[in-house]
DNA sequence: TTTAAATTAGACCCTTTGGTTCAATTTGGA
DNA sequence: TCCAAATTGAACCAAAGGGTCTAATTTAAA
């Protein structure tokens, strides 16, 4: 809508020793964290258009008013939420680097990405109805950060499979398929549910299902 | 709500010779049709909550009033949207079938789905949607015949690992991976979009990302 | 031409909901 | 104790939207 500033209200507090203001304004990030918690999971359950701000205020125990004194308004608390989101879903694809072993590396990032599909499901389904959706909010993101990542990403990719350590693949694609198959055991774990009774919660399916996944991901990738 | 037959409403042509009537009943599917296309394209893009019933009339081209004669709420029509897409959607993995070669088949498979996931976008995104969402309405499709479908199919791939033409995997994850990957070029193609210019509507991107899925997947299933 | 079905426009109603306003109360540090 | 910030509850407003109803018009088969 208007500037960015306005989404969020960022009462600055004054006349306040450091020490004190300190403490005041985590105590203020604390109850904003709240909030964003108790939205994205609604936003996330229920989407956004089917969330209303009073839910979200009940389940993060604080009054429609209080909400709407922290947040200008529903847009704009949506806007924190899918916005921090982004960091967090990004930061494990930057961690993925140069010059270890290829298999190995990509082992290690299915398992965090895995990971972050059971522990963050949340934030993968809310993801990934932004996106489904047409990413209005995040498509500037995608296109610049995003692409910027992955090119970069590439090149490492590249790199192996020159230096021989990796057969031939399209890196773009390899990273969507890590990326396809780890997200789809958060987005559809409903159907996983209902097809094999178990989700990622349960210790014994997330080992089974991590091997398995790096198993048909990489199986065909080791160099002859 | 009450009974599934309130969800739609059919209207019963009576006096009328079988002929005429046929023709009659052709034309109102046609128009049912119409509206469901409508429906679906927009409840895919904006959700369901996202979404007026006066908005699918005017992409449907009728009157707002005309859509509630033929369907009685939104629910009810969202409903009709959703029960038929799961249909056609499963209709791929019926096929898959029994004592071909296995890499032969799946190639195919992979390729069928990654056609359905170009062909069909909306119905990829909403069914995406509906599931993410905790599939409310499809929950005992899936806990049923999906589940009852997939464990035939799995049957007929621990035949094909106990019979030495492929390697060992768990079926299950390997179904979901091909899923989920192929699935993934439709739900997120505006981030796919975002990161490399183009979309499963380029032939050449439909070739290359197709021949590599395979080779992802399939790569290392070939038995030694 | 007759008749029933199909279709439309539009008024209308009711509920939901985002957001505002405000007065009152609580909280915690100075 | 004093004060500003934090918090709440409640009334309230306006817009949006699902759905009903009706009167009028069109369509097409008999």
């Amino acid at each position: 809508m208007s500037k960015s500033e306005d989404q969020v209200n960022t009462k600055t507090v004054r006349a306040f020793s450091p020490k004190t203001q300190k403490r005041r304004e985590k105590a203020l990030q604390e109850k904003r964290t709240r909030i964003m918690d108790a939205a994205l999971s609604l936003f996330a359950k229920n989407g956004v258009n089917g969330t209303t701000v009073e839910q979200v205020s009940e389940l993060a125990n604080v009054s429609k008013s209080n909400l709407l004194y922290y947040f200008k308004s529903k847009e704009g608390l949506y806007l924190s939420v899918i916005t921090h989101l982004l960091d967090v879903w990004l930061t494990p694809l930057q961690s993925f680097s140069a010059e270890q072993d290829p298999i190995e590396t990509l082992s290690d990032y299915i398992k965090v990405k895995l990971e972050m599909s059971r522990d963050n499901p949340a934030e993968s389904k809310l993801f990934c109805m932004e996106v489904v959706q047409g990413a209005p909010l995040l498509i500037k993101e995608l296109e610049t950060p995003l692409k910027t990542l992955l090119d970069a990403k590439s090149a490492v990719i590249i790199e192996w499979i020159e230096a021989g350590k990796l057969k031939p693949v399209d890196p773009i694609h390899l990273i969507f398929s890590i990326w396809a198959i780890t997200q789809h055991y958060a987005d559809f774990s409903v159907q996983i549910k209902a097809v094999t009774g178990k989700d990622l919660s349960d210790p014994a399916f997330f080992e089974s299902t991590l091997s398995d996944i790096q198993h048909i991901i990489l199986g065909g990738l080791k160099p002859a």
